[in-house]
DNA sequence: CATCAGGGCCCTG
DNA sequence: CAGGGCCCTGAT
């Protein structure tokens, strides 16, 4: 599908505001709806019906900041439209979050003072949808990423949509509920696994209305954990990172993980990976930092993938089985 | 060649 | 609450 029609929509996000560690982690997986590289980035959105092309482009600075959001779409959009797909991009990269009171808090700490400096600006956030995040968190489960890499992009081929804008070619998510007619069969054919069970039965809950994110958005912690934890194949550490990219909250810590628990056992105390730390150690860690103690970790984490960018870590690079 | 564990989760006992 | 099974893949 070309899409040929553009709209020019400026947005300013709250200063500071940093384009590159807000669009841009490098913690997550690449995938074929996507691409970034300094100051621009490209992205497919599934909105309303629609199929849009994005380009985020940076034309501000970190303390004043502006984005150049040009859409493009098969015919003209209607403004209200328009206006309506800007909001849910400032929702989804948080870009009117007040960082501020955050790095006032913790500016002295030793050990993330440093890393909110460098990395100020850096917004939490995702560009998903709930439903998209869900089918990610399903394909990450109990495999290495290179597989998980495969089964999305093997999803996409199969389900997605090709766009084409501004000359570059991306495949676009497929509503929710279209998998109605798709066999699980078809989708074990698809080397997904017992993970065919799982997003089949996630996609029918969104079409039967089970779930819904713009009502679960508007409920408790409480509800929304509790709703997505009764969705077939998800459990507590899709949740984790469901609560707080799609769901922003900020404190949602529950769950370390035996891998992550290696990672930040190297990073905060510095402690061969073989030998990690207690998680009760790390849990009474992190519990200093409060209403932000999973935004702390997001900024550790994302300092941490932005350094292995520039240079390979070993001790990183056992533990991720990229 | 065979075996095993991986950026979980479900189900059973 | 512990532990086996699940799909497939690459590492050993």
């Amino acid at each position: 599908m070309i899409l040929e029609s553009v709209t020019i929509v400026e947005i300013k996000p709250s200063a500071p505001f940093h384009f590159d560690t807000t669009f841009h982690k490098p913690a997550h997986f690449t995938s074929g709806d996507n691409y970034w590289e300094s100051g621009i980035r490209w992205q497919t959105f599934r909105f309303l019906g629609k199929y849009l092309g994005v380009i985020f482009r940076n034309t501000g600075s970190v303390e004043i900041p502006k984005i150049e959001v040009e859409i493009y779409s098969s015919r003209p959009l209607a403004n209200d439209l328009v206006a309506e797909f800007i909001q849910e991009i400032q929702y989804r990269y948080n870009l009117n979050f007040d960082l501020n009171h955050f790095y006032q808090h913790f500016a002295s700490d030793t050990k993330v003072g440093p890393v909110i400096k460098k990395m100020r600006g850096l917004r939490p956030g995702h560009q998903d949808s709930l439903y998209e995040y869900l089918i990610i968190g399903i394909v990450l489960q109990n495999c290495t990423v290179r597989r998980s890499i495969q089964m999305m992009q093997i999803l996409f081929e199969h389900y997605g949509t090709l766009l084409e804008f501004a000359g570059k070619q991306f495949w676009c998510f497929w509503d929710l509920g279209d998998l109605k007619t798709v066999p699980e069969a078809e989708l074990r054919s698809l080397k997904l696994g017992y993970r065919a069970k799982s997003i089949k039965k996630t996609d029918d809950s969104f079409a039967k209305g089970v779930v819904n994110e713009n009502e679960l958005r508007q409920q408790d912690l409480d509800t929304q954990k509790t709703k997505l934890l009764n969705l077939y194949g998800i459990g507590p550490a899709t949740v984790g990172y469901l609560l707080f990219d799609v769901f922003h909250h900020w404190d949602y810590l529950d769950h370390i993980s035996p891998w992550e628990q290696k990672i930040y056992s190297k990073l905060i105390f510095d402690q061969d990976p073989n030998h990690p730390v207690t998680v009760r150690k790390l849990f009474s860690y992190f519990n200093r930092f409060g209403p932000y103690k999973q935004l702390v970790i997001h900024y550790l984490w994302e300092d941490l993938w932005w350094q292995r960018k520039n240079q390979p870590i070993p001790w990183l690079e056992k533990l991720i089985r990229a």
